[in-house]
DNA sequence: TCCGAACCGTAACGTTCGGTACGGTAGCTC
DNA sequence: GAGCTACCGTACCGAACGTTACGGTTCGGA
């Protein structure tokens, strides 16, 4: 997809982007990568076109560990939503996630969904993905029960993230540690469980 | 606060705004307006404080209805509670929300988090207010159980707005009509229900 | 050793836009 | 009517920045 020069070149317009939000220029890119203008553009087309590579680039970082499916029984599957609400935390309140969500926010403004589109789809949906099948699996194994595996996903988000990514977006300055994050996903896999267990 | 004249200033701004999200200029606005770019600086100083403005007008705009706290018993606190539950979700799904939203969060990106604090207070914050007291209301009359009212509202939170806001924010179009915030502020209040009601 | 491709660094161009200056006008006061 | 204030419309200035152009360097292959 990109050679190495070229990750280089991502990375450090990634770490531009962190510190300085949407206000990088073409300019400190090439300064920061040690590379000229020339070739980002000749490279990546446009400022667009380096901002969406970006994306791109850091969503294929972000591998998402499987979880298995087999044995599936009260335990373990308080045990998977509780590692899937963690996993989504810890994405949610990092500080790249902050970054491109509001860069892709910036850009939906402009009407150009392409960025909303990767973020969402390698956010939000790739997470859901995972956990649709293991709710299913679950409603399966007679542990839970809803109508719409969707609608039971969306719940559980909604439990899991609250208010945390809108404050941060907005640029409250959360502290947000390992016990945090444990806690809460805990607490909302509690609420889930309270809703959607079969009683 | 305003006079009328900076009202209808501000009203054309934000209908800029919603129309071309962040990328709206001073000339446009002055131009929309039939105003000079003079008369704005002199009134807004520059362009950071017309957006501030033009927030806290909106914000100013938006009041809240308040509800009943007597005779509170299980049916008028589920009402109650549908009844927040539709404020938030209708809120939040306005195009002008949306449009505020963005250009907080995009301040915040650029260090600037006056718009985010702004938007948080008349948001989410404000419908908070209203909603804690109800909620301590309804421990008062055991009829709900918790030990914060600050984590009961998040959780509320959660369960109406799930992951509508960021979705939207993203650019994602999603229709919204008045029987779908219903029917979600009604789901939302079923499930709150189940997790805080005294059973 | 020569050639060409890729790339670096930098200079330059053109546009956009925030901010300022200025002339003209309507209305109000004395 | 003179003078003042507030405002409109427009022209202008300067900086930032996306984009392009160009000379110089490195390096792999014939």
């Amino acid at each position: 997809m990109f050679t190495p020069r070229q990750q280089q070149v991502l990375t450090a317009a990634l770490d531009l982007l962190v510190e300085q939000g949407d206000r990088l220029t073409m300019t400190s890119v090439a300064r920061r990568a040690s590379c000229s203008k020339e070739t980002l553009y000749k490279w990546f087309g446009d400022r667009d076109g380096l901002l969406t590579a970006t994306v791109q680039f850091q969503a294929a970082k972000v591998r998402m560990p499987q979880v298995d499916r087999w044995r599936l029984d009260a335990a373990s599957l308080r045990a998977s939503l509780e590692q899937f609400g963690r996993d989504l935390l810890s994405t949610i309140v990092g500080e790249v996630s902050v970054t491109l969500n509001r860069l892709a926010i910036g850009h939906a403004g402009a009407e150009k969904h392409g960025l909303g589109a990767i973020v969402l789809e390698n956010g939000p949906l790739a997470i859901r993905r995972r956990l649709k099948s293991v709710l299913e699996a679950g409603r399966e194994a007679r542990l839970l029960r809803f109508d719409s595996s969707e609608d039971a996903y969306r719940t559980f988000f909604g439990l899991v993230v609250r208010d945390i990514q809108i404050r941060l977006l907005l640029g409250e300055t959360i502290t947000f540690g390992e016990s945090e994050i444990a806690r809460d996903a805990a607490t909302a896999t509690e609420q889930f469980l309270a809703v959607y267990d079969v009683s």
